[in-house]
RNA sequence: GCCGAAGUGGCGGAACUGGCAGACGCGCUGGACUCAAAAUCCAGUCUGGCUCACACCAGGUGCGGGUUCGACUCCCGCCUUCGGCACCA
């Protein structure tokens, strides 16, 4: 034997760090969860979010990880050939900052901090198949990352259009909603601006219509994840129509979800930074005051512009539309509350039925018109204290006066169409998807410009464009590549004349949008991902991440795997089957951080109890879903466990007899008793991993089992025991809980004497014959308050237990003066006595 | 503000489909072992009342209502805390 056992001497302690140690890099060297696509077994995918390389690992990270090492250990034991990678989202803005701060290279900051925490990922001793890993600043990974955006290109789903960013004017930089504090910059305070740049954007408002629709298809996602992505697709039915501009020929489009109401328009609003809205005022005694208006909203945040609670602020234009169902003449304005990004960036008023047109109209006196009264007139509909924004009966609306509103929305649109004037219109709150980012750390957008050519595309085979290294990162100006004269300045490809290229990166969303295909054929240098490949491991079987990705990551990679479906690269359209997500780790209450001074250090705890333990406590201390509160004491709890069973284990290993069956034949009462709860524990925990998720509770069945097995050796103490039956509970005890503790169960088990792996062990499976019990107790109510309890026969019927429990002693005290109402009777359960 | 969650002993949590509220763990109290301590083991631990004690009685799952024989669980209305809000990942 190569590994020399730890168990020599005298020495019975639970030595973990050596443990630890022996076991890691045994599964180091023997690459031992290193998996192949093997036709003859059932797959199954299972996917952590990958980190973004920090610098170390946070207890956030030991969660996630460690709910996924369990899921995909109990997997392996289960039969299934199981797909578990790991790797690194590897761009982004902190490698940046570090790089301002301090000096040193993003590059080489990310791969030191990739060194890192890939150690201490292993000395967590999760099952990762750590030949599959990619960093997504890697050129190899990138390459795809780029590769993907030309078919993205080619297909018309990559355009470019002007956006505006933030802008702070004395760093001369574009900074990220983060960087903003309070409208000014986070490093100078000085008041950030909005600045006007072409941007490149991804056309995922294509697919909202199939996001929206196919989270049918996602039967093993949380509802609160579903119901978010569903609002944030925000999809609405209603009408465009057009408002022509009094004195010209211009029209203005407006999208509303209420056409039934156009009777009741009293003014329209166009969003500040509408296109036209300089244009009209031009010239006019509105100009200044239009401009500054619209200074003023850019400084505002989009949160505090909808909130439905902030004063709406307006400016009249000096101009006039016409409602084009009545001709009617009414105001032009800007307000605060419209946004250009959403609809047409104009907005019909009707404060008779919508509350924030309620708000306004009333600052600005202006007429509220009702035109929808309620069925019931339960509210004086001419003087409205709000809006009435409910169901109801049109009036003052022209011939369409007396319809049912619901009705009144189709005839209206109907009526729209055959005149011109609007049509029918669906409307997302979806916006296309921006990804130009004016930074350095992320993938070059493999584009460049040609003055006779225009925007032309990087060759496929030119892939991948390099990141330069000779580039200034200032944390100035717009990007940093354009400080990089032997990056911008290229030949084009098309007509060889002197280019240059785009300056841009890519978000890092898009990097993350697709790495869980890449794992499946993480090494292909010629395609992104081979069918063959792709086609047995997909979809991911088990997503596991924070529930802060809910919308923005999950929805992009949902995205982005439709369209490879589409473009015959994925042979699924919805990349995750199951996902659970994870609620955070706190500490006092709050989450960790830095700032608060309550971090706890994974690596701290790993030192002072190992790895097992902080597994073990981390997933004994709360469901998954739920916020962890971080508890030292508890930790210590967790590791008391772990030493009581070693010493369970080594105190017994001359009563475990690893080849004695169970003979079902010859058990006593506690042998019976000890099979129950053995049993009962691996059906509590089978059903605790595999269908809820539930560790806090597959761990306590587990602690309850020990103090079972405890109990059965006091008991048994004067040579009653049967061996073949502690034997039985401690093995599957030790199976039970090595997904959960790999290391000492590793340990124990060749102290038992067994030469194979437990991690290649069949998961138990219990016994009913063990389960059934002939007498169970029933507990006994009167009027729904616990009364008394009784013992009787699981074979018993409903007519008996009813009897025995009327013939309680106490029972008949509380009701021999009363009248029996009714008596409810529930098999194994319990017995109510109605009395009056 | 909008969208989405969560609230149960001193603490983390359990109660899975409407059926014994508080499993399991932490902490605390008392005891055993020890010269002593640590470790370990045993017992107790929702609140109030009554009792030497066993028992018994009443109340109790954020707050206020409701449905039901029966509600932590379902319904209506609030309060508090947390997550997301499109350039943090």
């Amino acid at each position: 034997m190569l590994y020399t056992s730890l168990v020599g001497g005298n020495s019975m302690e639970y030595k973990f760090t050596e443990i630890e140690k022996k076991w890691q890099q045994r599964w180091d060297e023997e690459k031992a969860f290193k998996r192949l696509e093997d036709p003859n077994k059932e797959k199954y995918y299972m996917l952590e979010m990958f980190p973004y390389p920090s610098g170390n690992l946070h207890m956030g990270h030991v969660r996630n990880y460690s709910i996924g090492d369990v899921i995909a250990r109990f997997k392996t034991m289960q039969g299934y050939n199981v797909l578990h990678p790991m790797g690194w989202d590897s761009f982004g803005l902190p490698a940046e900052n570090a790089a301002i701060e301090r000096g040193i290279h993003p590059d080489t900051w990310t791969n030191s901090n990739i060194d890192t925490m890939r150690q201490q990922l292993k000395g967590l001793g999760l099952s990762y198949d750590w030949d599959r890993e990619v960093a997504t600043s890697s050129p190899s990974y990138y390459k795809w990352t780029q590769w993907l955006f030309l078919q993205f290109f080619k297909k018309g789903m990559a355009y470019k259009k002007i956006s505006s960013v933030n802008w702070c004017p004395s760093c001369e930089t574009v900074l990220a909603n983060e960087q903003v504090v309070n409208g000014g910059c986070e490093r100078c305070s000085a008041q950030v601006d909005k600045k006007e740049l072409e941007q490149w954007f991804f056309k995922i408002t294509d697919y909202a219509e199939r996001l929206l629709q196919d989270i049918d298809k996602l039967d093993g996602w949380p509802e609160k994840v579903k119901i978010m992505q569903q609002n944030w697709i925000g999809k609405s039915e209603g009408a465009m129509v057009n408002f022509t501009i009094e004195g010209t020929e211009e029209k203005i489009a407006v999208f509303t979800t209420r056409p039934d109401t156009i009777y009741g328009v009293s003014f329209m609003v166009l969003a500040p930074e509408h296109p036209l809205v300089l244009e009209l005022v031009k010239g006019t005694e509105y100009e200044e005051a239009a401009k500054e208006f619209r200074k003023k909203a850019e400084h505002m945040s989009e949160i505090d512009r909808t909130s439905t609670e902030g004063e709406k602020e307006g400016l009249f234009l000096g101009r006039y539309v016409i409602n084009p169902m009545n001709g009617q003449r009414v105001p032009l304005f800007i307000a605060n509350y419209v946004l250009m990004d959403y609809g047409t960036g104009a907005v019909m008023g009707v404060p008779a039925h919508d509350q924030r047109d309620f708000e306004f109209a009333t600052k600005y006196n202006l007429p509220i018109i009702p035109v929808i009264k309620p069925k019931n007139d339960e509210i004086d509909i001419d003087n409205l204290d709000r809006a009435f924004e409910a169901e109801g009966i049109m009036i003052n609306s022209g011939p369409f006066n007396g319809l049912d509103n619901q009705e009144g929305i189709a005839k209206i649109i109907e009526y729209m169409e055959e005149k011109g004037i609007g049509e029918s219109k669906v409307n997302y709150r979806l916006r296309d998807w921006l990804i130009s980012r004016q930074r350095y750390w992320g993938a070059p957008i493999p584009i460049i410009y040609c003055d006779k050519c225009g925007t032309v595309p990087v060759p496929e085979e030119d892939l991948p464009v390099i990141l330069p290294t000779d580039v200034k990162i200032s944390g100035k100006g717009n990007s940093p590549l354009a400080t990089s004269e032997s990056f911008v300045n290229t030949t084009c490809p098309e007509c060889g004349a002197a280019a240059k290229r785009e300056v841009d990166t890519m978000d890092t969303f898009v990097c993350s949008s697709f790495y869980y295909l890449r794992y499946t054929d993480p090494k292909n240098d010629q395609h992104p991902f081979e069918m063959d490949k792709t086609k047995y491991w997909m979809p991911v079987d088990q997503y596991v991440g924070g529930v802060e990705h809910a919308i923005l990551h999950l929805l992009y990679a949902r995205f982005f795997t439709k369209v490879l479906y589409d473009m015959g690269l994925s042979p699924v359209d919805e990349p995750f089957s199951n996902l659970l997500t994870q609620g955070m780790v706190l500490k006092d209450g709050h989450k960790m951080s830095k700032s608060l001074g309550n971090t706890v250090s994974p690596e701290e705890i790993i030192a002072k109890y190992g790895a097992d333990t902080a597994r073990l406590f981390i997933l004994f201390a709360a469901p998954p879903e739920r916020d962890l509160e971080w508890s030292d004491q508890g930790v210590e709890g967790s590791f008391r466990f772990l030493n009581r069973i070693w010493r369970l284990v080594t105190e017994s290993i001359n009563e475990i007899h690893i080849d004695n069956m169970v003979d079902t034949g010859k058990l006593s009462s506690q042998d019976k008793e000890l099979r129950f709860v053995l049993h009962n524990t691996i059906k509590r925990i089978t059903n605790d991993i595999s269908q809820r998720f539930n560790f806090n509770t597959a761990v306590s069945a587990l602690m309850e089992l020990v103090n079972a097995i405890y109990d059965y050796r006091e008991k048994c103490k004067n040579g009653k025991l049967n061996n073949a039956v502690l034997s039985d509970a401690i093995t599957c005890l030790l199976i039970m809980l090595a997904p959960f503790c790999p290391h000492i169960t590793s340990e124990l088990w060749e102290m038992i004497g067994r030469e194979d792996s437990i991690h290649d062990q069949k998961w138990p499976q219990w016994d009913e014959e063990a389960l059934v019990k002939d007498q169970v107790e029933i507990v006994v109510q009167v009027n729904g308050k616990l009364r008394d309890r009784l013992m009787i026969s699981t074979q018993a019927t409903k007519e008996e237990i009813e009897k025995a429990a009327l013939g309680l002693d106490k029972i008949q005290e509380l009701t021999s003066a009363k009248d029996i109402v009714k008596v409810i009777v529930v098999p194994k359960r319990l017995v109510n006595i109605v009395i009056k």
